[in-house]
RNA sequence: UGGGGCGUGGCCAAGCGGUAAGGCGCCGGCCUUUGGAGCCGGUAUUCGAAGGUUCGAAUCCUUCCGCCCCAACCA
């Protein structure tokens, strides 16, 4: 392509969100300098979900097309919430989602000092008091949706006293709740946010970084902006509940950017902008809840592959690709959503259905037994490992007499739709041999439980020289050859679509909502010898079933699988 | 009853005064050694509602309706 054409090109993809837009607009204008910084600034008070997955790539994503760069923030200024599991594994997932920090891993507890000076700034300039009412008292004041707030009677406080009171307050010199800082702004807002807002509080608790260096812990709505502002960040986004505490973003930082030096919002300092938070339906996405599931047990864990977190979708097998790709179809707008879990599923499996090798695996045997096949024989084939990737090379499957098919391929008396197998009927061995049914084997019970057929020598690979078709074409495991595994088959975490609305009407809280036949685990499951050493994580299509990845509890000679989604089945769709 | 945000097909979502993109889902058809994948076609005379402005409105104005958020020393 020549120079003049490149220059003249369309451009291939403009703004794709009214966010990207807004930075668009802000770089050609210059301002910031065409500067873009933005942070993800999560708390470490639980673990990642994907809720968490759509702000990290937003906010890394818009860092990286513009040219510009992301901080990893950790929000840390809840000491008593906090820990550093939440930190190393909100590292782990955001790394594993493919996104780098380039050593800007941030803390605003890094910050404290320099808060805490700002915050005796914002009291010598008459900006900020300390309070000394008590929680409930403070509550009478602030007034209620349509009253406006009373003043505090602490509120017109001298300078040198709040000083002298607030230094004493880091000093360690009150109980927790004795006192606290506030910002002089407006008892009469109608914006409940901007009625003179908590600073600091007194929590004689121990952090997860600074120990005990401090017993004064900033709030958010003062942390926030200060920590955006120290760290030069251009484009601050967050979700839309933030939106009425825009006002005191500005606020905060206006107040201490009368200095030389520092900016404000006017001036091309940090602005804030909100979007709508990704909620999906059959599923729980808050902290609070998805907590209550771990301690409650509900769950196995944070990283249960029922979960909606990073580390569990992870466990499940979700590549971080597929969640990239769904946070990129979602889009990002101000609208409140529920997406349809079945985009994500969808978009794991186009994936998956790209990159992951095949193999079979039987999950519930019934024995196939070919009469006509001689016993002390057994065959190999060589099987690609993808229909249309040769690059994935291929594996050997080993047959031989006795085979294993799944239960639910053969039926007795077959429905006219039915193209599996019968008595009587044959049916392709996926990449081996046309076999036909002749008998089946009941115990006293009347349930079958071996099958009897034959297999046609001439077929070998799968088709007939005759040219004569099947209906059907099933996978199967040699059982002489057969690896043993536990299979773990997962299914929504919740029967409503909504669950906590669906607990309200029901008068119980979304617990109420648990799906009892989430979990399903088979044990004896029969996969063809190439599957026994499958490292953890490793993916799989097992053909005619569904995507699965071996588990962390894999042992030797052990393997456990999960499944992470399904084929697209049309039969099981239309016969419920 | 105060403030704020939002209403485009089942779920998302473009659209920015010139006559409704796209994705998922769904419905047909083709193809197929995975009832998978792939391919082709269909799926909003209408944008919460009603008025108004305009040659022309999802886009501008007015009113109304509905949903969500805010009264933690949480984030």
């Amino acid at each position: 392509m020549s120079e003049s054409n490149a220059e003249t090109a369309p451009a291939v993809s403009g703004p794709s969100d009214f966010i990207r837009e807004i930075v668009a607009a802000d770089v050609a204008a210059g301002n910031n300098g065409g500067r873009v910084a933005t942070r993800f600034p999560p708390e470490p008070n639980g673990y990642l979900h994907i809720g968490h997955a759509k702000a990290i790539c937003l906010d890394f994503g818009v860092a990286t097309e513009f040219g510009g760069h992301c901080n990893l923030r950790f929000d840390d200024t809840n000491p008593v919430k906090e820990d550093v599991e939440y930190v190393d594994s909100i590292k782990d997932d955001v790394r594993w989602l493919g996104f780098e920090w380039h050593g800007r891993e941030l803390y605003a507890s890094d910050y404290y000092e320099q808060l805490y000076q700002f915050a005796e700034e914002l009291i010598r300039k008459g900006l900020a008091y300390v309070d000394s009412l008590s929680p409930d008292e403070m509550r009478q004041h602030r007034g209620t949706l349509t009253e406006p707030g009373r003043h505090s009677p602490y509120r017109t406080r001298r300078v040198d006293e709040n000083l002298d009171l607030f230094r004493r307050m880091r000093a360690g010199e009150f109980q927790d709740g004795a006192h606290v800082l506030r910002a002089k702004i407006d008892m009469a807002s109608p914006n409940i946010t901007m009625r003179d807002p908590v600073l600091y509080r007194i929590r004689h608790a121990d952090h997860h970084r600074t120990g005990s260096a401090w017993c004064i812990y900033p709030m958010y709505d003062y942390a926030h902006p200060l920590s955006d502002a120290i760290e030069g960040i251009t484009h601050s986004f967050c979700t839309l509940e933030y939106v009425d505490h825009r006002p005191l973003y500005d606020w905060v930082i206006d107040a201490i950017a009368t200095e030389p030096g520092r900016r404000s919002p006017g001036e091309g300092g940090p602005r804030q902008y909100e979007f709508a938070r990704l909620n999906l339906n059959y599923t729980v996405m808050s902290k609070r809840k998805l907590l209550q599931l771990v301690h409650q047990q509900h769950v196995n864990g944070w990283d249960d592959p029922r979960m909606p977190t990073v580390s569990g979708l992870r466990r499940r097998g979700y590549t971080p690709e597929s969640i990239r790709d769904f946070c990129a179809r979602v889009g990002v707008a101000r609208k409140e959503n529920v997406i349809d879990v079945g985009l994500l599923e969808h978009c794991v499996r186009e994936d998956l259905n790209r990159r992951a090798p095949r193999a079979m695996a039987v999950l519930r045997p019934l024995k196939l037994v070919l009469t006509n096949y001689p016993e002390a024989r057994s065959d190999e084939f060589e099987i690609a490992s993808h229909p249309d990737d040769a690059s994935l090379g291929s594996r050997t499957v080993p047959f031989s007499r006795e085979i294993y098919i799944e239960r639910d391929d053969f039926m007795e008396e077959p429905p006219k739709k039915f193209f599996r197998l019968a008595p009587g009927r044959e049916v392709r061995l996926r990449n081996a041999y046309l076999v036909t049914c002749t008998e089946a084997i009941k115990n006293a019970a009347g349930e079958i439980v071996e099958l009897r057929g034959t297999y046609d020598p001439a077929t070998r690979g799968g088709n007939a020289l005759d040219g004569r078709k099947v209906k059907a074409t099933l996978h199967w495991v040699s059982a002489a050859h057969a690896v043993d595994a536990e299979i773990r088959l997962y299914d929504r975490l919740f029967t409503a679509e909504d669950p906590e609305g669906a607990a309200e009407h029901a008068g119980g809280d979304f617990i109420s909502q648990l799906n009892p036949c989430s979990l399903e685990v088979l044990g004896g499951c029969k996969l063809e010898p190439s599957l026994g050493n499958a490292a953890p994580g490793s993916r799989y299509q097992f053909e005619r079933l569904g995507y699965f990845a071996a588990d962390p509890d894999t042992r030797t000679g052990a393997p456990v699988f999960n499944r992470t989604v399904s084929l697209k089945d049309s039969w099981a769709k239309a016969n419920p």
